[in-house]
RNA sequence: GGUCGGAUGGCCGAGGGGCUAGGCAGAGGUCUGCAAAACCUCCUACACCGGUUCGAAUCCGGUUCCGACCUCCA
C-alpha cells in the first residue's frame, strides 16, 4: 500500500528507488547552518524539505538517525591571503561579545524558529567545535595518504592530485579543466599550489578569537571538513542520505565526497539530496545579497517587504505547495493564497475529528467509496515521488471536498463504508500531522476553559436563535468576530475558529 | 566566459507525448433568519520559431528572456 519511495539523486541526476544501506535502518545528514545572524526564509525552505524527509521515512517504520550539524567555527569569510577572517570572530568583534555568545544567541534563534515551524529535531545536532580533535585526525589521515600538502601552518587538499584517480566535479558536473580556466583568480594568491586547492587546515593570526593547536600549528579546520567528519562518525563511513541546498553543491559537497575519499578510501553518501532556493523578485534570497527576510520579521510582520505577518504554519505550507528542486518565489499574494489555504485545509482536519460513521460495511455509492480510497492511495503514490508535496495537498484537498461535504450532510456518511471511512481517517490525519507537519496553531493557545465558555456561549446564542432573538444572536456572533472568532452555523449546530 | 536549470491560465504553483493537479482571486447557483462557512458549476494555460509523431505544453533543434553555481551562502 505504501509503495517504494524515490529519491532524485544529484548524483545521478535521475529519481532511484530507495533501499537504505541497513535494513530498517536509514542515516541522515544535512548541512545546518552557520550561527552568525538570525534564520530566514531560505533556511526554513531547507529545514522544512529535510524534515519531511526525516518525518516520511519513519512514517514509513525506518529508524532513522538524523543528523543536523550547527557551524559555529572554521567558516572563512574570505580567502585572501592571510586575513582570512571567521565568520564568527568577525561579528564576535563588531559586537563586542564573546564568539561563543554569538553561536548560542543565534543557535538559539535558530531552534526556536525551527519548533515554531513544526520541524522535528534532529536526532544529534552536532557542532564544528566540538569536533576539532576528529577533524586533525582527518587532516592527518588525508596527509599521510597523499592527498593534501602543508604550506605555511596551513593544510590544502591537493585537487590534482586527487583528479588523477578520482573525478572531482562529478557531483555537480564540473570538469577540472575548466574549472582551473575559470576560477576566479584571488588577489595576493596564498599557498595553494594550484587554486582549486581548498584548506583542511587553516592557520590564522595570534589575535584571531578562535584558534586552536594542531600539529601545523595554531588555526582553525577549514569548513569542507567538519560534515564529513561529522556525518561518518556518526552515521558511518557510509550512510545514507545527505542533503543541502542547491547552493553548496559546489564546492562544499564536492570536496566532501574528496575528503572523504581521500581519507577513507570511499565515498561515504548514497544519496545526494538537494532543496533548491527561495528568490525574491526572482532572485536568489541570500545572506550576501542582503534580500532575505529573517524569520523573525516573517512571523511578526516586521519588515517593510511584508504587507503582514505571516504565521509559522503559513510559511510551512506554502513552502509545501512548491516541489523541493522548484525555486520558489516570495511575494506577499502567494503568502496570503497559502495562509488561505492552510486554514481551509486545518478547517477540515478538524471537522474530520467530529465525524462519526454509522458502521455500514458496504458503501451506498460505490463510486464515491472507490474515488475516496483512490485519492488516498494517491497520497502515498505522490509523497513516493521524490516527496511530491504539492500533489500530496491537492489529494488532501481532494479530501477536504469529501469531509465537508459529509459534515454538511450534503453527502451522507454511509455512501462509504466504514473501511473506507476508517482509511479516509487515518491516510488524512497521517498526512497532515505526522508527514507534512502540519498542526492547527490556532489551537495552541486554547484551553479546556476557552472551549468550556464557547460551549456555553454557543447554548445562549442557540437558544436565542430557537426564539428567533436575532439580535442577541448576531451581537454575540458579531462581538466574538471581532475577538477574531468566527462563528459557522450547520445543520448540525454551530461550530467556530480562530482566525 | 564555462556548467546547469527555468519560462505554465488574473496570481502562486504541480505535471510532463493523448486521461488536460491543487490553492488563491473572479462569476453563477444551492444551503441559511441574515451572515460566514461549505458544496456544485464556470473561467482550460503551457515564451517564440521550426521539426518528429496519427497526436506535443510535454520529445528534438534553434531563438529570446530569466535565474543558479563557478567566492561565503539553506
Amino acid at each position: 500500500m505504501k509503495g517504494e519511495l524515490k529519491i532524485y539523486n544529484t548524483l545521478t541526476r535521475q529519481k532511484e528507488v530507495f533501499t537504505p544501506l541497513h535494513k530498517d535502518y536509514v542515516g541522515m545528514y544535512v548541512c545546518g547552518p552557520t550561527v552568525y545572524g538570525h534564520p530566514h526564509l531560505g533556511h526554513a525552505r531547507a529545514a522544512v524539505t529535510f524534515d519531511i524527509v526525516f518525518r516520511y521515512l519513519k512514517h514509513l517504520g525506518f529508524k532513522v538517525r538524523f543528523v543536523r550539524n550547527i557551524t559555529d567555527v572554521g567558516h572563512l569569510e574570505d580567502e585572501v591571503a592571510g586575513e582570512g577572517e571567521d565568520k564568527i570572530a568577525k561579528k564576535a568583534r563588531l559586537e563586542k561579545l564573546e564568539p561563543m555568545e554569538i553561536v548560542k544567541l543565534y543557535t538559539e534563534s535558530f531552534h526556536d524558529a525551527y519548533r515554531a515551524l513544526n520541524n522535528l529535531p534532529p536526532s544529534i545536532e552536532p557542532t564544528a567545535s566540538g569536533h576539532i580533535i576528529e577533524q586533525i585526525e582527518w587532516v592527518q589521515q588525508i596527509l599521510d595518504n597523499g592527498y593534501a600538502y602543508e604550506a605555511d601552518g596551513s593544510v590544502y587538499f591537493d585537487v590534482l592530485k586527487y583528479n588523477e584517480s578520482h573525478p572531482y566535479g562529478k557531483l555537480s558536473g564540473r570538469i577540472l579543466e575548466d574549472l582551473l580556466e575559470t576560477t576566479r583568480e584571488l588577489s595576493g594568491q596564498d599557498a595553494k599550489r594550484n587554486k582549486v586547492d581548498f584548506a583542511i587546515w587553516k592557520s590564522v593570526s595570534e589575535e584571531h578569537l578562535m584558534q586552536w593547536n594542531s600539529p601545523w600549528g595554531k588555526g582553525v579546520p577549514g569548513w569542507h571538513l567538519e560534515c564529513s567528519v561529522m556525518s561518518t562518525k556518526y552515521l558511518g563511513e557510509q550512510f545514507d542520505i545527505h542533503g543541502g541546498g542547491m547552493d553548496l553543491l559546489f564546492p562544499h559537497h564536492e570536496c566532501e565526497i574528496a575528503q572523504s575519499v581521500a581519507c577513507c578510501g570511499k565515498e561515504s553518501v548514497r544519496y545526494w539530496m538537494h532543496n533548491n532556493m527561495i528568490t525574491i523578485n526572482g532572485q536568489k534570497m541570500g545572506k550576501s545579497l542582503g534580500n532575505f527576510i529573517t524569520l523573525i520579521d516573517l512571523f511578526a510582520g516586521t519588515n517593510d517587504l511584508l504587507e503582514q505577518a505571516y504565521s509559522p504554519m503559513t510559511i510551512r505550507f506554502f513552502m509545501l505547495q512548491a516541489h523541493y528542486r522548484s525555486t520558489l518565489d516570495f511575494a506577499n499574494d502567494s503568502l496570503k493564497a497559502a495562509e488561505k489555504g492552510y486554514k481551509r485545509l486545518t478547517n477540515a482536519f478538524n471537522l474530520l475529528e467530529k465525524l462519526a460513521h454509522s458502521g455500514n460495511e458496504t458503501a451506498a455509492d460505490a463510486v464515491e467509496d472507490a474515488k475516496i480510497l483512490e485519492t488516498c492511495a494517491a497520497c502515498y503514490t505522490h509523497i513516493n515521488d521524490d516527496f511530491n508535496t504539492a500533489l500530496v495537498l491537492a489529494d488532501l484537498f481532494e479530501l477536504s471536498n469529501k469531509i465537508n461535504s459529509f459534515f454538511n450532510k450534503q453527502l451522507p456518511l454511509n455512501a462509504i463504508s466504514a473501511a473506507t471511512f476508517a482509511k479516509m481517517k487515518t491516510t488524512f490525519q497521517a498526512f497532515f500531522t505526522d508527514v507534512l507537519g502540519l498542526k492547527d496553531e490556532a489551537q495552541d493557545g486554547n484551553s479546556d476553559v476557552t472551549d468550556g465558555l464557547m460551549e456555553l456561549i454557543l447554548e445562549i446564542r442557540a437558544d436565542a436563535r430557537t426564539n428567533k432573538d436575532w439580535s442577541t444572536s448576531d451581537k454575540i456572533r458579531d462581538q466574538l468576530k471581532a475577538l477574531n472568532i468566527q462563528i459557522k452555523d450547520g445543520k448540525e449546530g454551530t461550530t467556530w475558529t480562530v482566525n
